[in-house]
DNA sequence: GTCGTAAATGACAATGATTCCCATGTTGAA
DNA sequence: TTCAACATGGGAATCATTGTCATTTACGAC
């Protein structure tokens, strides 16, 4: 499993969906970034924004999360485990760990039976800024 | 903010959406609840399902989480603060605490500048039973 | 450089959850 | 009992996301 199928062609859609991405440092959803193509002159088709960040969620190049209406929304982030304190306010993200939690919830679920075990976390708050 | 500005009158279909709710222990979405609603005889419209979870949810009575394509799937809770555990595969969830990440989170939150603090925590893995 | 083909793209349709609208039904205080 | 404010629900309207498919393109082979 760790041939993550990850895009096979180099094409000019999908470096630029990695610019903008790279361009920002906050989550943005894929209708953001869409609209931040089109406005750059690099248009791209909207279905293809789609697939382009699914792959790329499913390659591990990017992370997602869900905002609080439901929509994904995808930021380029460092490689490895780790989560997230997002501003509520600006969308400033900084990435955090801990492996403190990260232990903690694996033993909980083991001592429940659970296996397979992963986790979401999310802290969020007013940055300093806002 | 103590006044969540919860539902204010009494009616078959706030209680029966109750009632769907003590039945089952695990998570369930809008329209599984209408389905249940349904199949038990006791119909009531989409929209006002929609209309009471979300009442209920702004009220504290019931926690919220999106399911990994984004609906949201409710549950009624015990009080207070907590986690939980749910399983991938049938849905089975257990309620969890952890003091220490709360603070952990806390901390972490505040030593960036960030206020207002909150945080998401949901372990995903595979119930012994499954 | 030219080909051939599988992969990728994108306009548009289709889906599905959620919200809006609004005419009608109910609750609960007086 | 009365009535106004609140609640309901069916259907239309939104909006994100996915499916379809004809056309285009990347890139290894020749």
């Amino acid at each position: 499993m760790t041939d993550r199928s990850g895009p096979q062609r180099r094409t000019r859609q999908r470096a630029a969906v990695g610019e903008a991405l790279a361009e920002k440092d906050d989550f943005r959803t894929t209708q953001q970034i869409h609209d931040d193509l089109r406005r750059g002159g690099a248009s791209v088709g909207l279905t293809t924004v789609y697939r382009t960040l699914q792959a790329m969620a499913d390659g591990g190049e990017v992370d997602v999360i869900r905002t609080a209406d439901g929509e994904a929304a995808y930021r380029r982030c460092s490689q490895g485990h780790h989560h997230h304190l997002v501003c509520r306010s600006c969308g400033r993200t900084v990435e955090i760990t801990g492996p403190t939690v990260e232990k903690w919830a694996d033993s909980v679920a083991a001592s429940n039976g659970f296996r397979e075990v992963s986790h979401d976390l999310e802290i969020f708050g007013t940055c300093a800024d806002c």
